[in-house]
DNA sequence: CAGGCATATGCCTCTCGGAGTATATAACCT
DNA sequence: AGGTTATATACTCCGAGAGGCATATGCCTG
């Protein structure tokens, strides 16, 4: 399977696609760069490859790697409906006042009392 | 040592965090919002917990779950570095440009050639 | 305080994926 | 052709972590 979000969880990946989003690197060069065993290297972009967040183009007997952004985007479009926590981290006032009375929230569902109480 | 990462690769915890990301809920809704068991349920809130993803207060035998954004804006920060690459995305023809000649970036680092050819 | 609901924890098992090593493929050069 | 460089693949080993189930803890109510 190796879903999108469990292909970024590898930190050595995650290093890679660092590094490719300065600029295309062989092979070589990420090898180099993060010091780490050239099969390392090569499975991780096969992984990165089939995944596509990368695409490689052949140079000589080289293979020089590069961003595609697609499921990159996706995970950016996963935090959306996050995105509005950040503005109420700015004052903390607005959580404060959330937790004590009913969020007045307009859309937010309202949860059903399962238990008796409360 | 569960990154940040790593802990969202797990679907059933970004099940969890989207729930939550609609409104507070307790272990029992999400129980059964998610038809998933319980034990599963309190075990990924641990984590969540733990790694900051979540908080917990109680309300009588209840407990209720609520998002903390921090994590997850990590991730947001993670991911500006690539964010570029979504304009270029807009239309392929920059794309292309840029595979043909040398791309006018200004501050891309030149790889420095390593074997002899190219 | 007894019994019940809500949640947490402990234990076991099983799978998946990464590391490491060796080797295969392929293109280049002389 | 033969050797060398660059990259990919195959195979084995091992540990982390998720699921399932039983059970513990905690709070509330009659």
């Amino acid at each position: 399977m190796e879903s999108t979000f469990s292909i970024i969880a590898e930190p050595n990946r995650r290093a890679i696609l660092s590094l490719l989003a300065a600029a295309e690197q062989s092979v070589g060069d990420i090898e180099e760069h993060l010091r780490m065993p050239q099969p390392s290297v090569s499975k991780h972009l096969r992984v990165l490859r089939e995944a596509g967040f990368v695409e490689s183009r052949v140079d000589a007997q080289r293979r020089l790697y590069r961003i595609k952004p697609e499921p990159l985007m996706e995970i950016d479009a996963w935090l959306e409906p996050f995105r509005r926590y950040w503005s109420e981290r700015v004052d903390a006032l607005e959580r404060h006042l959330d937790r004590m009375n009913p969020p007045p929230r307009s859309s937010a569902p309202r949860r059903k009392p399962k238990g008796k109480k409360r």
